[in-house]
RNA sequence: GCGGAUGUAGCUCAGCUGGAUAGAGUACCUGGCUACGAACCAGGCGGUCGCAGGUUCGACUCCUGCCAUCCGCACCA
């Protein structure tokens, strides 16, 4: 309908720039937008205010103009426009006509569940990136916002017709990795009976132990060396006056000698396997899925060839004994080591070859979805993709902030250092996989965002998850006890009587549900899932508010019938959305 | 210091990319079940859109400058 209006008003201008009576070489954007307020009808146009400058003219006499064009038009197609109206200061209104505004009930009706989808993303390749965090240790709250976030920006995108990767890279290389592989070992150590100082910067976290008392049992004392041994000659750790930066890297460096390189990736292996899998299974009891993991280890041969791109073609400078990316050469703050002085490359060498990878793979456009505090990180890997020659606007980098958890008014308390912090998998026992999708989706991303545990896990009308899921089981109640009469819904006569709807509270619904495929396109191109749970709880809203002031189940067959078409085509559109944002849309609670 | 995010009702937040009288929820006050589910609805109260300029027919929205809060600014990942 709206695409229709724009239509109108564009052969109403075309005419009128034949007639003279508008500047032939102007070419106005005609927009249409959806009214706020009721009394100025269902759309509404402002293209006699934007054309009054160029024209001349005042706008409510160019509107006037407009109007009989459109009108005649209209009437001539039978397209279902009623009227239009000239409002303020030279908007033009436009009123659609009843049956018009209830076709879209046969539609939904048809579509099911393929309401609202469209191929607006022309089957585009998109790449979603989110959560990747390395497998150190089990998810907490504030990953859980990144990953219920981009799991509905994934699957909006994906409703948008585009063709959504969704992909988790996994830190499977590196310093930390190496820590908590020290980590294990040395918790094995103690399951083997020795007994030392843990190192203050290793992984203390339960987990460990577990992990631990499997390779015990696997490998018994495979890889069992006295304490004496290990601790021999190993620098003080920080409680102990020394470094423990140093401490720990002396300690990894130890284990790797005392049980050598291939048991030490056992052991590494059983660190990285165990994490890795208690990340997927959690996501995946979240209902967060992904079509790749994809190993930064498997990136070893193609950091080196990246490398030796940027340096052929003049990026890379040598400094004291490092060797630096001149990133500052596209904008960043300064520039950045890709290969330290002891011949390690750098994390954000492997984020190099990784994002080159992404492209490689003929992706139009990377979406990574990361935590706020590496907005730092933007400026340095677009100057990378430029370095390369690749598009830096084909990244989109999306910053997800943190997520401050309440019980009520009262701030619950996060520490990783001592290991009570709050897991995704505690939250989602605590409050509810639907709760707690659909709370971290709420705010949009860049917004900070309370998460209250209370509200999560009452079951009123402060939560809008239940609201919303209240009004879908309310239409199936309304099934069951026409059910119970001995009656049935006939969807045939229902969708034949609809003129019989005839209440404001029927036309807002109708109106409101043919929105929908509009608010999830937008949704998917802003990558703003937030606005769908808004919507939901209008939708919602006006279902209750209708559902309190007239009774679905009514004597007259043909009135009745077409209620509660109208209520199943709502019931469709509140499935629909909430199954987007991963949440349930339950018959009954 | 530099860069970014945020600032809208007592509180938590929307505001459709520049439109009409700035909206929800919550809190508080008033009313509605012998009812297809009251896990609901109807009404009321509540605002200098952080501050000050600028752009134009028109600004919560765009530009500039301040103020406040948060986060970044590694040869860590």
């Amino acid at each position: 309908m709206k695409d229709y209006i724009a239509g109108l008003i564009q052969s109403a201008v075309d005419t009128l720039k034949e007639s003279n009576e508008l500047p032939a070489d102007i070419s106005p954007k005609i927009s249409v937008d959806n009214t706020r307020d009721k009394s100025h009808g269902d759309f509404a146009s402002n293209i006699a205010l934007v054309l009054a400058k160029p024209a001349g003219k005042q706008p409510r006499q160019l509107a006037v103009r407009l109007c009989e064009l459109i009108i005649e038009q209209s009437a001539a197609d039978g397209k279902g426009i009623e009227k239009t109206e000239i409002a303020g200061p030279g908007f033009i209104n436009f009123f659609v006509s009843s049956a018009s505004s209830f076709s879209v009930i046969p539609e939904i009706l048809n579509s099911g569940e393929q309401y609202g989808r469209s191929n607006a993303g022309k089957g585009k390749k998109v790449q979603v990136e989110f959560v990747s965090a390395n497998p150190t240790g089990p998810l907490h709250v504030g990953h859980g916002r990144g990953a219920a976030y981009g799991a509905s920006v994934a699957d909006l995108l994906s409703a948008a017709g585009f063709d959504v990767h969704r992909e988790y890279y996994v830190n499977d290389a590196g310093r930390q990795m190496n820590i908590l592989a020290t980590s294990v070992w040395l918790r094995y150590l103690e399951l083997q009976g020795e007994q030392f100082t843990f190192p203050c910067n290793g992984y203390k976290g339960d987990y460990v132990f577990d992990i631990a008392r499997e390779l015990s049992e696997k490998y018994q004392d495979k890889f069992a060396h006295s304490a004496e041994t290990v601790f021999l000659n190993i620098p003080d750790d920080e409680p102990a006056g020394g470094d423990k930066e140093v401490h720990i890297d002396a300690l990894i460096a130890r284990c790797k000698s005392l049980i050598g390189e291939s048991d030490f990736r056992i052991v590494f292996d059983s660190g990285l396997d165990g994490i890795a899998g208690d990340i997927k299974d959690d996501l995946g009891g979240f209902g967060v899925h992904y079509q790749n993991w994809f190993s930064e280890r498997s990136l070893s041969d193609s950091i080196d060839d990246v490398i030796q791109q940027l340096q052929d073609s003049g990026h890379l400078y040598e400094k004291e004994g490092a060797l630096w990316f001149r990133s500052t050469e596209f904008g960043d703050d300064k520039d950045r080591v890709v290969k330290r002085d002891n011949g390690e490359t750098t994390y954000f060498a492997s984020d190099i070859a990784y994002h080159k990878n992404k492209f490689e793979r003929g992706f139009t456009q990377v979406i990574n979805i990361w935590g706020a505090d590496h907005h730092g990180y933007i400026a340095r890997v677009k100057a990378a993709l430029q370095a390369l020659g690749l598009n830096p606007d084909q990244l989109t980098v999306k910053l997800v902030q943190f997520a401050i958890l309440y019980r009520g008014s009262e701030r619950v308390q996060m520490s990783t250092r001592s290991g009570s912090f709050v897991t995704l998998r505690e939250l989602r026992e605590e409050v509810g996989n639907d709760a707690a999708r659909f709370f971290y989706v709420t705010r949009k991303a860049e917004q900070h965002m309370d998460f209250d545990l209370e509200l999560a896990k009452s079951e009123s009308k402060d939560n809008p998850v239940y609201y919303i899921q209240y009004a879908h089981a309310r239409i199936c109640s309304v099934l069951k006890k026409l059910a119970e009469q001995d009656s049935n819904w006939d969807k045939e006569n229902g969708l034949a009587n609809i003129e019989k709807l005839t209440l404001e509270n029927e036309r807002d619904l109708a109106s409101k549900i043919a929105k929908y495929p509009e608010v999830l396109t937008n949704c998917a191109i802003n990558l703003e899932p937030h606005v769908l749970t808004h919507y939901l709880k209008e939708l919602a809203s006006d279902f209750h508010s209708y559902y309190n002031s007239h009774k679905m189940i009514v004597e007259d067959e043909g009135l009745r019938n077409a209620r509660i078409t109208l209520g199943m085509a709502v019931k469709q559109v509140i499935a629909n959305g909430l199954n987007l944002l991963g949440v349930s849309a339950p018959e009954e609670m």
